[in-house]
DNA sequence: CCGAAGCATGTTCACGATAACACGCTAATG
DNA sequence: CATTAGCGTGTTATCGTGAACATGCTTCGG
């Protein structure tokens, strides 16, 4: 009957004929070591089944190789595709992803967790910008925050929000729609105020009257009931024929507004969203939409954070227009 | 200039005028401590801004603090609903959660990535079953697993899959429905084939003969080209007038078939998701679909892990069907 | 042929916590 | 009154690792 201890340095070692100290330059890829030592080492380790006791480990040099990832909300895609792009990149580099939820607490507790967990650095993965400005962040771990507003105390990692969205409304100015209406996300949110500022701007430059501003909370129901409100006081004399809705989620709201109020899309109304999440290419009908690149900023941010970006430094991601069936021409072309 | 190395229970001993091991009876709401102390020692370590250093205590007590989440993929809004209330649940048991992907190693590389970490127990949020059958499992790991076949290797916690799916089937039946079509999801997925026999088993009860049966893979996309086969091989002599869809993200899919297809759901044909994901009652039209109770299952799940579920056990979740938008009577009933 | 330099390897110790046991005191027991 | 039990607390040892320094051998320049 075997022991089922795990085995540590000192088994291999007295396997091998070493001492502990070349079991660890071996475990740690040190250059000063003998091959023919370190294949003895290698086997014995094999023959063991030695693994490096990872709290042993952070107990002596202080890092743990886990990094924390903060999130609100699972339940938003953006933020599930991010959290999978973050564990992704983190596992590649060899460290573990330890996930803490903002609760009632808010961020400041959910760091307080982290910090508790000893975590390496930690990644912000969260819509609510405006909690965080307001929250005393630790100064001791190294952080990257994903779509926040630029602040000297973390790296910044971001999409470009607003040109994405000029792009979109660009989009749809250009195939003639000429009151094009906005259904923006949250006031707390970055990104929602940066999206909502490429409309803006961009119908400023081609001349038009500010369009609708409506404002959802990223969740399809709120487009749901900012879709039906757009849409039913709709002015007659010159009327609403294109949105851009600030998420896919809300867009599908708003698809579904349009369907019960027998407004044909894109015939009457062109729906353009933002994030492109895997669903989108098969709402009724397909999405027009701005892809989010979730892989890249995961790796960003998670590079930021182990490779140790300053403070205050920021990454921007760029944001392709991605054309599907949900916005056309406008069929009736105001006179 | 304060020394910015962190306290410990050296530090918190000296200024309490006690011993390291009083700060840890302290620290551990062991009862054998004076008040008097014990109030003494607690003004110490909040003047010292004392926290446990967690990799001491886990090299100390062999144990982590830390629960590894298994996950194939974040992209399936099941499994992303799943995890947050596996992380809700750890969280407020003062545990952290690992969470390890599946990538091309398969499940076992997973395991042996939190292994390494040295979780006390791990939870596998894993649709595909098959693959864990053929994996040899840790037998020193505390295991639950979701949705997976009995296996005497863990505790299993399942939704009710076949009883949810009878009764969306009995639902469609009772509305008039005679020929009832059910897309399946993979057939490596234990859900997914409890799902199809629910179906199967109400159409053999009710004496109808059994319906086409499509599979995909989960995801919208699959669900919007079996969609597209089902309906564009309807047999006019005997027309499927409903089907019943192992999950919301494929209903999403055969929603846009049937509508690129001119067939009006549910005047022509009803549609019963799986699920209810927060988008379902904002699909065109608002899913029918059944309720998992995401929350629930995560919070057996953690406490099969950490309460020490013995293995072979099981828990089923209920599932209750939600009726909506998407399924009515039959429009015309076969002769 | 000597001293210095370089290299592979070993020895010692500390990281911060807790388990196990020891200790001295008080209160209860027969 | 002697013995025991219990309580609050302290002392010591140890978990597995890696930094710092020590050691002994080889090589090389002058």
């Amino acid at each position: 009957m075997t022991q089922h201890r795990r085995a540590s340095m000192a088994d291999v070692a007295e396997l091998a004929g070493v001492s502990t100290q070349t079991v660890s330059r071996v475990a740690n890829g040190s250059p000063r070591v003998d091959p023919a030592t370190r294949a003895r080492v290698e086997a014995a380790m094999a023959q063991a089944g030695y693994r490096v006791h990872r709290a042993a480990r952070a107990l002596r040099t202080g890092r743990t190789g886990v990094v924390g990832a903060v999130v609100s909300t699972l339940a938003t895609v953006g933020n599930s595709m991010l959290l999978e792009a973050v564990v992704d990149e983190a596992s590649a580099r060899g460290y573990a992803v330890a996930v803490a939820r903002i609760g009632e607490g808010g961020p400041a507790e959910a760091f307080e967790r982290l910090r508790d967990q000893g975590v390496d650095g930690a990644i912000v993965v969260n819509e609510a910008s405006a909690l965080l400005r307001h929250t005393e962040l630790p100064t001791d771990l190294r952080l990257a925050v994903v779509d926040s507003p630029p602040d000297d105390r973390y790296a910044g990692v971001e999409t470009a929000h607003a040109a994405g969205s000029a792009a979109a409304t660009a989009h749809l100015r250009e195939l003639g729609h000429r009151v094009i209406a906005h259904i923006a996300g949250p006031e707390s949110s970055y990104a929602a105020a940066e999206r909502e500022r490429g409309w803006r701007e961009t119908l400023a430059e081609a001349g038009f009257r500010h369009g609708v501003l409506l404002r959802g909370a990223w969740d399809s129901a709120s487009g749901y009931r900012a879709g039906l409100e757009l849409l039913t006081n709709i002015d007659a004399s010159d009327p609403v024929t294109a949105v851009v809705v600030a998420n896919d989620q809300m867009a599908l709201g708003v698809l579904r507004a349009a369907s019960e109020l027998g407004i044909l899309v894109p015939e009457q109304l062109s729906v353009v969203g933002f994030d492109d999440v895997a669903d989108a290419a098969n709402f009724t009908p397909a999405l027009t939409t701005v892809r989010q690149r979730f892989d890249l900023l995961g790796q960003r941010a998670v590079a930021a954070v182990l490779d140790g970006a300053e403070a205050g430094s920021r990454e921007v991601i760029d944001a392709p227009l991605v054309v599907r069936g949900s916005s056309a021409a406008p069929f009736v072309q105001p006179a």
